[in-house]
DNA sequence: TATGAATGAGGGTTCATTCAT
DNA sequence: GATGAATGAACCCTCATTCAT
């Protein structure tokens, strides 16, 4: 039997079981069995630190979301001109949500099931980007015949949509390169568009 | 209590009832007991028509999927000019996912839950239209430069995106206008912009 | 494994198990499990009947108050004048209360967990028979000193104290003789003693 | 947080809420949770002073016990003559069971429960009482033609009785006056039948 | 003395499924 | 076709208790 008795790993070792599993699963379809047994935790301790199964899933939906909102701040502290910050911000939208499968999968699950949470913190992060669009119309610097949140929904929509479906095209449409390539392909094509609806003969 | 011996109309009470609440709870979240009560048909007798749970589940994704189906069948049918039918393509699909929200949910769900179905048939249905977009393009119809599963992903990754999100963009923008002036004013900046990227000179 | 699919009996039987464990160990003190082994039907099975245990605990106060009440009753029905009915009752008071150990203990329980129940018929019960006593007080049939809800205090709370403590009394003070005689002695010095308190010179 | 590693005042404290939960709910019905929970010390410290949960009941009910024994104790060495004790025994016993309401619970509870202890207590202070009443009845000091425990429960009995009822039957019988007023009036008339009972000439 | 991490058994309840009627 | 009795496994959670710190 273990019995460290270190809380703190002890909790994060539990949130990293669960945070996998309920991005797996969802929170119906997970148990605390299927955690406890992942992490090599009783049942009775996951409650121990964690009160109940709902608090578990919130604790996890936070966790997440700090490691989202983490991303973008990187990128607003790092960039320059709005223009590269927006650009920016889009390439390291795409690789997060490439590589934190996770991520997308929580934030789908939760949405689904009203918890409020990812999805909030989502439209809040959208909304913000669309204000920032707003501001470099009002300045003359990029295209103001487009709606703001129009032109975010075009950008983060594709991303959302390209993921999701990517590997099924691939196989229907027998495209011949590898993923990583198809998603080069397409990440380009979108920032060139985006660029061209932003431009000011757009 | 009601007992008509109509087989055909018990399956489709059924049908109606989990759909619902499928669509609200996904499959994991719903008993037979929540359908059962719903429809006020007995858990016993939603077994004898459809064997288990999960075949329930299956009948509802296919009938699910048979109404989308129908919805583009006709759009294909009425149409004239590729591009016409392209443009009228959209706005039904923009239609039918704003008006059937069940469909949108069910979709979600089972993409999560694994179960083949409605995903599938998304993407299928999304390379068709792509390999129609290339069509025209080596008819030099449209222009070329743009990957084809790129812009059919430009056109309904958008779509779904505002579809899930312009509630909270509203609020937290707090945009004046109803939902449905903006759905009008998203829908034809969106199209625009496809009309754009798919013009020759674009 | 039994199936005999007599839903109605089968209710009766858990019912019955239920009086018993419920009288012997309280609410709290009684599991499912401890019902479900005794009268050899699933825990399942008992929830399907009754929904929740709470729910169960409350049938078998009601069937414990209704068995209280019919005793009663066919006192009422039997008796001539009011005195013979108020000695009648005392006895079949006595007699009730002796022999249905359970209900004794189940009244006991009901009234410290607070479930409404079977204390409050009691009281309901007591006060009723206060008013009969009044009514025999304003007619000038017996003593008017004594307050009638007083007097049945004096009725039925020896009754209960006696029960409750008469084998240890016989332990304690080394009473030499058999239960039933001491019970013989005690019934009948408290009719004379309550016979004296209402005689009109009392 | 609170060490002020006081074990003879953390003792107190744990048997103080543990009197009070353990009265409002009984032993099955309490969980160390709870009494941790009221008086602020963890779980693994009351089971360090008590060993296990019984053993902190035993605790709480022996201390129920001593109190219980002190106020008769008092009584016993003020008292005069033996008429003037039973007296005073009587109205120190309504007047601690009226007042000590935790008290007349945990009685019952423990009843309930077969926990030996104030059960078996109280039926040795009354029987000690019926043994005074013995000798007062061979001194010829008082009426033998009762039985000296049956003349005790007709004391205790209603006492008893009352304290539990009387909420409901002023209720019920909507009698108009105080409940302290009720009580002086019970007291007084139950007094009287005593006196009664254990005149010579009775 | 005092805390709280850790356990394992058992609590009430839900649930998909089977089957007699 | 239709009901609801019956089952057993699983679910979330509570609990008394142990023990490292």
């Amino acid at each position: 039997m273990r019995k460290p008795r270190d809380g703190q790993d002890t909790r994060q070792r539990v949130l990293s079981s669960a945070m996998t599993l309920f991005a797996e699963q969802g929170f119906a379809g997970t148990s605390l069995a299927d955690i406890s047994k992942d992490c090599g935790i009783s049942d009775g301790l996951i409650l121990h630190h964690f009160q109940n199964k709902k608090n578990l899933y919130q604790a996890v939906l936070e966790q997440s979301a700090d490691e989202y909102t983490k991303v973008f701040e990187s990128v607003r502290e790092s960039a320059g001109s709005p223009q590269a910050m927006m650009q920016e911000a889009m390439l390291a939208a795409f690789k997060f949500w490439k590589e934190d499968t996770s991520y997308q999968r929580l934030s789908l699950w939760s949405y689904l099931e009203g918890q409020s949470g990812l999805s909030e913190k989502e439209a809040q992060f959208t909304a913000g980007m669309a204000q920032m669009v707003e501001q470099l119309q009002t300045q003359g610097m990029i295209n103001n015949q487009i709606s703001p949140v129009v032109l975010m929904t075009m950008v983060i929509g594709p991303i959302h949509f390209w993921l999701r479906y990517r590997e099924q095209f691939k196989e229907t449409l027998q495209l011949p390169d590898a993923l990583d390539e198809l998603d080069e392909i397409f990440i380009r094509q979108l920032l060139q568009v985006i660029s061209m609806i932003s431009s000011k003969e757009g």
